[in-house]
DNA sequence: TCATTGGTATGACAAATATCATTTATTTTT
DNA sequence: AAAAATAAATGATATTTGTCATACCAATGA
């Protein structure tokens, strides 16, 4: 198995901050795990008990609510970690983690984590300004989903999809999603936001293009998503 | 001024951990402020250089959204600290904090704080605990504001105030909120939360006895948030 | 005391959104 | 390739929620 150290992923996470003897040390511990697309690699109420590392692959994080529908309330890709907050707070797994795609993760044990955190200040520093920064954005979405209409929520889902995952070569937003996923990430029924879509294509906003969406106008979206 | 170190506050929150010697520090280096009802404490988008520890009063937490209203996030009381987020993922302030009654908090300065998270792993833990703890509580609330309908809200927000606020001796939820408030709250029009109220009363579940709101029947309202 | 103000309440109506039914397209299985 | 299953699309309609208008009430100050 390839060793933590020359792993490219830690550049862009909170392990950048790890000395070369705590990297050697997660090397040693760690194991390697393959998710297939639709598996969970996280569910709710569970305990935890390591930190994931995305190598490869993308994720959406879910919840159950009460009345059985699932929210979508974040989505992840390789260099993203995972578990970091239920391992911190000693609370089991808060949300869904589901494949979109087939998954390449690395697992560190909850111990090497905690054990780095004690003795590297820096490390420590870097986890929580991720957890803090995913707060601040929490509470963004709080915010948009109780106050924004559903048309302004899917504008600006999509304007956030193609931040987090990017475009492929045809400058189409680079994950696949069901219309039910869209819906369940923007708060609403199936239906309505296909209808939304349909009308964001025939006000050429967007183009759909097998089951990828492409962004042709992000100036109206970024608009439409601030309700003008 | 009085000492950190005698201060009961600090037994009900990260700041529980801290030793004598940094007590000490922040007792010396603190300031007393008094913030009247209706003022701010803190406010989007400011810098901030220290931490916030209540010892009285009570505050909401909010966000302004693009069209121009108020969302409340969460509520806080004596015992609860604020600016964590912020200080350490060093992003502005992302909530307003709104004195909901005169209040009564200390500052410490910033540097203190970075200091012992840097000395006192076991401080750090707290912090970081307390932070994921939010982080939970806001995805939960992700899910709430986006798929419940506003009766759901509603129901499931008395119960919270309930839960944080506690009772007077009447047994009214101990906290003095107007509709518009308690609208921002469950992201609503005030019209719509005067009427829900007000149907919540004809059926018995709460009683409306002067500015405040005394839960009844505390099941029925139970069973309300989770759509039966 | 009266008048003013801000919060609360309620009705009438409009707009947004959900639900149900049906059709069409796409993918998967046989 | 045909059949079956799943996903997407669209219309019709019901429900929820927001907006606007107006009335009421309670606190406050001239």
């Amino acid at each position: 198995m390839s060793k933590c150290g020359q792993c490219i992923i830690k550049r862009f996470n909170a392990l950048k901050s790890l000395t070369h003897d705590e990297l050697e040390k997660f090397s040693d511990h760690k194991t390697s795990l393959f998710i297939k697309k639709g598996e969970n690699l996280m569910t709710e109420g569970n305990p935890i008990n390591g930190l994931y590392c995305i190598r490869d692959g993308k994720a959406k994080l879910t919840k159950l609510s009460t009345n059985g529908k699932e929210q979508i309330i974040k989505f992840v890709k390789g260099g993203d970690i995972l578990g970091q907050r239920s391992i911190l707070s000693d609370e089991p797994v808060g949300l869904n983690t589901t494949a979109l795609e087939d998954m390449h993760v690395c697992f560190i044990p909850k111990q090497d984590i905690l054990d780095t955190i004690k003795e590297n200040g820096q490390f420590s520093l870097n986890i929580m300004k991720v957890i803090s920064h995913q707060l601040n954005q929490a509470n963004t979405l709080i915010s948009q989903m109780a106050q924004k209409p559903v048309k302004e929520r899917l504008a600006e889902t999509l304007l956030n999809l193609e931040e987090i995952f990017g475009v492929d070569n045809e400058g189409c937003i680079d994950v696949v999603l069901t219309r039910e996923e869209i819906a369940n990430t923007i708060g609403t029924a199936t239906e309505s936001a296909i209808r939304l879509l349909s009308n964001l294509k025939k006000e050429d906003v967007i183009d759909l293009i097998n089951k990828k969406i492409k962004i042709t106008d992000k100036n109206a979206l970024k608009n439409m998503s601030d309700g003008y």
